[in-house]
DNA sequence: TATTAAGTCCACCAACTTGGTGGGCTGTTG
DNA sequence: CAACAGCCCACCAAGTTGGTGGACTTAATA
């Protein structure tokens, strides 16, 4: 399941995506207009630019906006940066993957359907950008 | 990702799998083949029991075994039991729908997406069973 | 019927994660 | 230099995960 945090993340990048190229947004308008805690939205926008996802700007007229435009950012990559593996079993993840133990890969029924699994998942989100999501 | 429990749920019942039809099996007998706390894995067969998927015998010559053949077991239902939600959002899951708040489902981006791989995901792990399941 | 084998049940635990808050610091603009 | 707005750090409560210890019940059998 997404964490909280996550559907947070996607609101806020629904909402900055039609504002873009509306200028910097402050935190506090997602925040209010989005009902999402603020400090906590303060982590979750901070992890978000030192990703390259998004940019800001500080002092007075500041805020926070994309740095790509919203058909350059896939969801694949958001739910891995702020939630984590895609991928059912650490054995099978692409992009956090780590080696079972007592299980080797080569004959573990569970494996090969996590695979599937995967692959069936990433056709979807590694083909949807933001500029997909719509209204969150 | 599948937590240990689920992994540990998994090994347990292709080993007892394996010995469909031979009578039952010792808890301490799968915790050593496999691998798993014997504390943890009493545990989890127990729940496996409570949810009808084991069943057990007490005493000398008792144990754990399957209550239905493998191929009547689905991966899909061990999931849900054992790791909960297969979905990745709440408002998307069959089995463990709650109300997204904040987020009506009709004009929400994410829960169509989240639709989609819930189905891609369904498709594969409802049309598996233990059978398929070997070695683990 | 006493012994032993085996599952059952309950309670507890450390470590980690999740979701969140408070307060001060830093950089920017006017 | 004041106000603004993001940055950063530290902390927190509650829940989850992975696991353990010990007592109790039930069944087989000598």
């Amino acid at each position: 399941m997404l964490s909280k945090k996550s559907q947070y993340a996607f609101k806020a990048l629904t909402y900055l995506s039609d504002k873009y190229n509306e200028g910097p947004v402050l935190i506090s308008e997602i925040a209010r207009k989005k009902k999402i805690p603020l400090k906590f939205l303060e982590n979750i926008l901070l992890e978000l630019k030192k990703a390259d996802i998004l940019d800001s700007k500080k002092g007075k007229g500041g805020g926070y906006f994309l740095k790509k435009s919203p058909d350059k950012i896939k969801v694949a990559s958001i739910i891995r940066l702020v939630n984590g593996p895609i991928a059912m079993l650490p054995c099978v993840s692409l992009y956090f993957y780590e080696r079972c133990k007592n299980c080797n890969e080569t004959n573990c029924g569970l494996h090969d359907m996590m695979v599937e699994v995967r692959d069936a998942t990433l056709n979807i989100v590694e083909n949807r950008t933001l500029k997909d999501l719509k209204d969150l």
